[in-house]
Formats: C-alpha cells, structure tokens, sequence
DNA sequence: GTCTATAGGGGGATAGAC
DNA sequence: GTCTATCCCCCTATAGAC
C-alpha cells in the first residue's frame, strides 16, 4: 500500500468520526448550539483537523444531512401502502428521541431544527434540508398514486398529493411531539392516523365513483 | 397625578414596547437568534433599561410567552367543536408565518422553537412552553369530551384524548409546513383533516355502539 | 428609570509548526 | 494530515453616571 493510499484512508476514517460526533452533538443541540470544540472533542480529533476536513460549520452540517440521509434510504426497507409508510416514519418519531444514535432516525430530528430557525435562511445546510424535504415529498407522493388503482390518473394524482400532505404534518406533528415530550403511544396513534386518512380516502373515491 | 404614578406609567410603557421588540424579533429570529441588543434596538431604548425591567434574557422571554398567551386567549372566540377548531389552529398556523405581528399567532410559532431546542432544557421559557403546551391540550380534552353526548363517560375520555392528540399534531404539523415554506392551502386542509377525525370518530363510536 | 461603557466569556475560524 | 495557539467578533450582563 502506498503513502498516499495510507494518507487516503486515515482520511475517511477521521472524516466519518467527525461526521459522527457531530451527529451525536447535533440531536442533542441543534445547530447553533453544536460547537466546532464539541465535534473535535467527541471525535478525537483536534479543531484544525476539523477545519482541514470541512470548509466549515455550514458545511459540515450540510454533509452531515447527505450523510443521515444516505443511511436513512439504505436502511428503509420499501413500503406498499401509506398504513406501512406512517407506521415506519412515525414510530420512527419516538425512535429519533429514544436511540439518537442512528443517523437514519436522526436525520428527521435535525432537520426540523433547520425548518424552524428562520434566520439561517441562507444557510446551505437549511437548503439542503429543505431540498431533501422536498425530495421525500415527491417520492411519498409517487408511491401513493400506485395504490390507487382503476381511479382515473387527475383524481389518483389530487388524492396522492392530499395524502402526502396530511402524512407529512401528521409524521412532523408526532416528532414535535417527541421533541416535546408528550406522553404518547407512537404505534397507536400511526395506526389511528393510517384508519383516519384510509377512511378519507374510502369517501373520496366513493365521491368521485358517484359522479 | 403624582411623579410616582408617572415614574409608573412610563414604566409600564416601556415593558410593554420591549415585549413587542422581543416579540417581533423572536418570531424571525428564534430564542438564541434574538440578541439583547436587537431587543433594545427595536425598542428604541437602551440595553440597560431592558435589563432593568427584566432579570436576564430568559425572563425575558417567560414574559414574552405569557403576553402572547395572555393576548391568544383574549382574542381566540370560543370553539364548538373539533371541525371549528382546526380551523382556527391550522389556518392560524398560515397566519403565524403571513402575519408574525400578531402575538396570537406568534406564540406558536415561538414555542416550537423551544420544543426542539433540547439544549435549553433546564430553560425557564422552554419549561412554560411546556407548561401552556399541556394546559392547552387539557383545555382542548374537555371540549371535545362534551361533544361526543350518550356516550359512556370512559369512551367519550378515550375518544376524547384521542381526537386531542392527533389534533395537535396535525396542528403542530401544519405549523412545521408554514415554517419550511411548503406551498399548502392551509384552509383546505383543515378541512380535511376535519373529515378525516370527524370519520374516524363515527366508526369508533359505531364500533361502541355494537357492543 | 434612563443611558453609556465595558467587563467577561465563548464561539468560529486561521496560522503555521510538525 | 495532524495539532496548538491565537485572533477577532459578538453576546450576555453589570457598573455606575445622570
């Protein structure tokens, strides 16, 4: 193995330590209150070796989120129907507080921080999020508009879009619950959430069955 | 009137002009994005006056939480029912992000803020949130517990909280979505978030009804 | 009660030796 | 690539004149 290939690698492995002490720093601080000390710190590694890796904070949080969001696509399974998809996102609300660990979790966790704080609007970091958001929004839309078969294709498409929609306020609603501390049964209510939204949709094509 | 009566009004004048600094920074800005100075600034008064009517920062920010609340209640009619109140929370959460002068609406939009800073833990402002967070969602329980009539008490309790708890997170859901800049019709969607409870409601109260 | 000046501490970022 | 020392700015909070 040459010098280089040796340089190479101790490279990536101090980049991952970095990017997981600032996720173990960033779900339990946030952005602002995650420092550039803490990551060094928790990593091993010293401030300068940060800064060598990452141009800076911004930057390491916006690898951060590809990082979160790579493991998070890996490591979920695909789903066939919108009961399977709210069970796995809004479980995953309780998980995100209780196993902080897991990027893929996390990532969600991390995320709405960036919604929030307004005043980090040219952030590249909150873009990218939002981008990522943006990104999720679509493909949960596609997969709904699969399930709905024999109903024509505008009616499919403003049904999906609708779903998507409330499954994403209901699944961002749960981890502000999370994050706040409710008492709640995350399994129950992504089972009363699935029954409530199938039972729309059951009307809505009822509806347009009718016309 | 005296110069102690004076002394008095001026005071309460300027507490009051520095509630609304903090308000209007607070709602751009965030908890830790709103400097003392900026609070001052806007203001109009000096950075010592603000620490003179209020201990510290985080006081501050009690205060503001209670003036918002305070001013929320004055302002929100009462609800009949579940339909009446989503309306009112979800188009309200359209209105926090339109119209951030409103401290009605405002106070939401602060608030989650402090639920996801999980660093401003032992934060007196953060505990209020929480505090006016559970007396809301009591207050919300026991209407909607009146409007579920020849019902079992211990149903209409669990359908109740039910109701009271999703309610929230689609409340808080939509919020996110206002803060992230989703393009949402939030009227609609209080509707059909009204429909989607509202059927889930009679199944189960059929479901009761059956036994 | 109002205002100014400043102490005190922390955080992001860089320089430069190794 | 790694590490240390340090600069510089901004923020909270206070001291003390008026």
């Amino acid at each position: 193995m040459t010098e280089k290939r040796k340089a190479h690698q101790a490279s990536a492995g101090s980049k991952r330590a970095i990017l997981e002490a600032v996720l173990s720093r960033a779900v339990e601080a946030g952005y602002e209150g995650t420092t550039m000390a803490d990551v060094a710190r928790v990593s091993g590694l010293p401030i300068g070796s940060v800064y060598w890796h990452f141009k800076n904070k911004e930057q390491l949080f916006v690898e951060l989120l590809d990082y979160c969001y790579e493991v998070w696509q890996e490591s979920t399974a695909p789903v066939r129907d919108m009961r399977e998809l709210l069970h796995n996102t809004i479980s995953r609300s309780a998980a995100a507080s209780a196993d902080l660990a897991d990027p893929a979790a996390a990532f969600w966790s991390i995320g709405l921080v960036f919604a929030f704080e307004r005043r980090l609007e040219d952030n590249l970091a909150r873009q990218r999020y939002l981008e990522i958001r943006r990104k999720m929004f679509e493909s949960v839309t596609s997969l709904l508009r699969t399930t709905y078969d024999g109903v024509p294709d505008d009616v499919a498409a403003e049904l999906a879009h609708d779903m998507a929609v409330m499954g994403r306020a209901l699944t961002d609603g749960f981890r502000v619950a999370a994050a706040a501390g409710d008492d709640t049964d995350f399994d129950r209510y992504a089972s009363l959430t699935a029954d409530a939204l199938e039972s729309l949709v059951a009307s809505r094509l009822k509806e347009y069955a009718h016309v």
